[in-house]
DNA sequence: TGTCCGATTGGT
DNA sequence: CCAATCGGACAG
């Protein structure tokens, strides 16, 4: 039995938030049986000013709402067609900060998020490819934009407290994919768990 | 309405 | 390196 965060949580900017989010859980409960993973890789977006963000210059559309609204919700969106990608909503109403869920470290359910993965059994093999990518991770999880607005604080998405990192066990980067961004693209808000196998993009040295 | 392109992934 | 695949953002 695990406890949602509480809206306090999110209630700050999402860099920080992308850092704390680190190590805690992220469950969902469907029809077909409950899923969870620890998170181990996330991305920061900043509001108006970061010209990597769906919400920069502050362009408030059918699909950025919910990033307006308040800290604790889900930003869903869906990208190339193909792939549904979780953010988490932070900060404050009216400012529009969110949180990309880049990796999972599968807890619960592998065997359910190989099936939905398209990975037939569930291997040893198969382990690492399940939620090592925002979309892998939306996938294997049974995530789609039906939840997008999603209240965390309900029972069917949302993120409980697990382990804390200590920051010798985390390493931030630049975010990844964002070469439209300008010098935004050098901001170091990718952060990922030192050593995590499930991570998108392994970490293999210290940027300096 | 038309065009361009993406906070990705998997295969060549 | 490149195709898949389609909704969002924006120009006209």
């Amino acid at each position: 039995m695990s406890i949602q965060l509480a809206q306090s949580f999110y209630e700050c900017d999402a860099v920080t938030l992308a850092r704390n989010l680190l190590g805690c859980l992220l469950v969902h409960n469907a029809p077909e049986g409950q899923t969870s993973g620890i998170i181990v890789e996330t991305e920061a977006y900043r509001g108006p000013m970061d010209e990597a963000a769906h919400t920069y210059g502050g362009r408030k559309t059918k699909r950025t709402q919910v990033m307006f609204g308040p800290p604790g919700y889900a930003y869903i969106y869906r990208i190339y067609g193909m792939y549904d990608c979780l953010n988490v909503v932070a900060a404050e109403e009216g400012c529009p900060e969110a949180v990309l869920i880049r990796a999972l470290h599968p807890h619960e359910g592998l065997p359910l998020m190989a099936h939905r993965r398209g990975l037939g059994q569930l291997t040893p093999g198969n382990e690492l490819k399940l939620c090592s990518g925002p979309g892998k991770l939306t996938q294997a999880m049974g995530i789609t934009r039906e939840l997008n607005g999603a209240d965390l604080q309900g029972n069917t998405l949302f993120i409980s407290a697990n382990r804390q990192y200590a920051d010798t066990e985390v390493v931030a980067t630049p975010r990844i994919n964002i070469d439209y961004a300008g010098e935004w693209q050098n901001k170091l808000w990718r952060f990922l768990v030192v050593g995590s196998k499930h991570v998108s993009i392994p970490y293999s040295r210290p940027l300096s």
